[in-house]
DNA sequence: TTAAAACGGGGACAAATGTCCTCTTTTAGC
DNA sequence: GCTAAAAGAGGACATTTGTCCCCGTTTTAA
């Protein structure tokens, strides 16, 4: 495990051993099983994680108890809610375990620390919440915009890892629809 | 105009007249005429925007010839398409001038370069995009639950200055209904 | 191993929304 | 100031989508 996160890192953000070795070394390790919940509404989000194993979904719920997500995060990817950490708040957002899940660690004071020393990560760090920015932004497009079997085919295609692992009424709770409208565009592509 | 930005940059970043100074002698001014496009599809965007009079928007259209609106920014707000910026990549999106607006201008470059004298923009201009990045989850959660006539009291209740120098139909294609929707819910509340 | 929960398809119906059209008023720009 | 364009309301109708049921199968957890 611990081996895959070095090989992200070489990847991805190109350090030596020893910078990699010294982010390691502040990470703390955390074990998750299905359905435990990392975050929950009112706690302040205190950590940048780093999925090494599993997968884990970032939701809100409404009043009525309709649950509603914003993302999914597998293997080297990153979660957190950057509103609470960076400010402190507590926030509105579950972050749930979907599967047995294998995490690092970082507080934002760690992670502030380790960008000092190593300036290239605050770059990236930059760069990912750029990138989530635009995968956001397109979101708010299509659902504007697209059909709801477009989207539907836009998620198998973009995420196919994803939607292989969860059940369908959170493809169609990620797609903002009812599992009956999914169901009824499932059912139409079948016919043809 | 230009004491408007050293108030702005005063207030939000504190720096000192220096840098306040050194930040604005590395800025373009620029103005830009009501319907001016200041980006459009194809282009790579160059710049980051401070608007200091006026308004802007951030939209992207479909085949059809759709318009769907991602953002406005107006005075004292700062607007860019980062996803290109950063990548010097084709834009999807439009920036139209919907007023007279005058705006300072700096290149990545240049901006990289302030960062470096500057330490607190690095963090600060991070900052502004997280808080973009919760904003728009915050919309995409809105859209997937909340009734258009709530999303609309909303946006009046968020964004009155907006608002009040828009058309409707931009308040639709922002909430991503139709006018005759928007319609509809406006009339509903006057029978109240 | 087994009882309970989760999953997901389907029917019937109502509500929400879009499209296409017309019509009037307001606004922008020469 | 004048003219063309933009704005926005509204009717008629079709389509999409949601809700509330029911049902059978599969999966989960004690």
């Amino acid at each position: 495990m611990a081996d895959d996160f070095n090989t992200y890192i070489k990847r991805n953000i190109n350090l030596n051993d020893e910078d990699i070795q010294l982010m390691h070394s502040m990470a703390l390790e955390k074990k998750a099983h299905r359905r435990e919940m990392l975050l929950q509404p009112g706690d302040v989000c205190r950590h940048k994680m780093f999925i090494l194993s599993g997968m884990v979904r970032l939701y809100r719920t409404r009043e009525d108890g309709s649950e509603h997500i914003m993302h999914f995060a597998t293997e080297n990817e990153w979660m957190t809610e950057p509103e609470s950490l960076n400010h402190g708040t507590p926030t509105a957002y579950y972050i749930e375990a979907l599967e047995d899940t294998e995490l690092l660690l970082w507080t934002k004071r760690d992670f502030t620390q380790l960008s000092i020393a190593i300036p290239q990560l605050k770059t990236y760090s930059e760069n990912i919440i750029a990138k989530n920015l635009a995968m956001t932004r397109e979101r708010v497009f299509n659902t504007m915009s697209a059909t709801v079997e477009e989207r539907y085919d836009d998620f198998i295609r973009d995420y196919p890892d994803v939607f292989n692992r969860i059940p369908l009424h959170m493809v169609a709770s990620y797609l903002g629809v009812s599992l009956k409208t999914l169901t009824r565009v499932r059912q139409a592509q079948v016919k043809r």
